[in-house]
DNA sequence: AGTATTCTGTACCGATCGGTACTGAAACTA
DNA sequence: TAGTTTCAGTACCGATCGGTACAGAATACT
């Protein structure tokens, strides 16, 4: 992850955190969308001029991709801690519950970025990396409730990969209702009642 | 609908169609988004020049909003016509496969025009505009299902208020799937997941 | 015909886009 | 202290952004 931030060893050090600033870059992904985000934008909010971005991360594509790292490792870690949940059961309830609070937390641009930034990539080579990332992110949800399943907290007669599928696509839509105005209550009595719905 | 679209009576009659031209900016949007389309894209599209386009159309913003409405009633009737149905059963059944149908058909560009707006308009003023139109749809849903329910369709204990969000975030989420990449498939099959799990 | 009206097309506007050349400052090594 | 390396900052690049001024062409009304 840090592999790709530019370090050096001798001459002049910098004078700016790179791990804050690029936590600061994400703050604007984040909110803005990739499209929607200005170099402007990012060396105000990174406070380093122009050259020094481009010469720690590279360009904007390469910065939206470390942020978007950080990102899945930091505010939307509860994917992976979900994934580690003893039961599918608790695996999706985890899941479910994580991208609400994290939708809703206290200073939260108030959508996912990864999803924010899919729809406003437009046709930038990060693309087809998007795609690439559902599908990973699918398997190894497939993956954890076919352990279940094995593992006998999920009925044999479930379809995991249905399930999975499900899973992820109630995820997606509840980033949408609340990029578009959904409260927290509302997003909580979605979970609710698809957890009333989904298996065991 | 058409009245937003500038016409006159007396002067030079304009050399193209404005319906059709119309219609081929809500292409250009629909695929692009709408950060991600420019004014050249659209020109090209709608194989006019700039002025004809300010002068019949207003701006990049309000050409917007026409060919999102053009959208609702073409490419997504199936929203509208879903509510048409006889049984709160039907209407979700109607919903779900109209969504994945207007996702994969031959042509499409595989993803909703209007998600794809509400998520690549970055700050502009459209953005409350999503936001009220979630709502709208949500509360035609609401009202439909509380209908169900006194025409005794739908179960008195169900609560058509989480219903109507549920289905709307399933909504959401095919798009955001068929928009990462998704196939046909795939999404009939979280549609016949989902189908499973929901009421009646 | 003459005039008012509205369109088309070219050519342009200032602003902003992502990205970089270049100067000088600040550290290290020798 | 001299030389090397890397950074900071200014100032700029060509391209593109959304939007428009203006001149000429095409219609309708009188």
């Amino acid at each position: 992850m840090k592999g790709k931030m530019i370090k050096a060893t001798r001459g002049r050090p910098r004078a700016f955190d790179a791990d804050k600033a690029l936590d600061n870059a994400m703050q604007v992904f984040w909110r803005k969308g990739y499209l929607g985000t200005s170099l402007e934008q990012l060396t105000g909010a990174m406070d380093i001029n122009r050259p020094s971005l481009y010469a720690a991360f590279g360009n904007k594509r390469a910065l939206y991709r470390l942020a978007l790292e950080r990102y899945l490792q930091g505010p939307s870690r509860y994917l992976i801690e979900a994934l580690k949940e003893p039961t599918a059961r608790r695996v999706m309830e985890r899941l479910l519950y994580g991208v609400v609070d994290m939708l809703t937390k206290a200073q939260s641009p108030g959508t996912c970025l990864w999803v924010h930034g899919a729809l406003s990539c437009g046709d930038d080579p990060l693309r087809p990396e998007f795609a690439a990332q559902r599908a990973a992110g699918l398997a190894d949800l497939r993956k954890r409730f076919r352990r279940a399943k094995v593992e006998g907290d999920l009925p044999e007669t479930v379809d995991e990969d249905a399930l999975a599928h499900l899973v992820q696509t109630l995820n997606f839509g509840l980033t949408l209702q609340a990029s578009t105005g959904a409260t927290r209550k509302e997003l909580l009595g979605i979970v609710e009642c698809a957890l009333r719905s989904l298996p065991n």
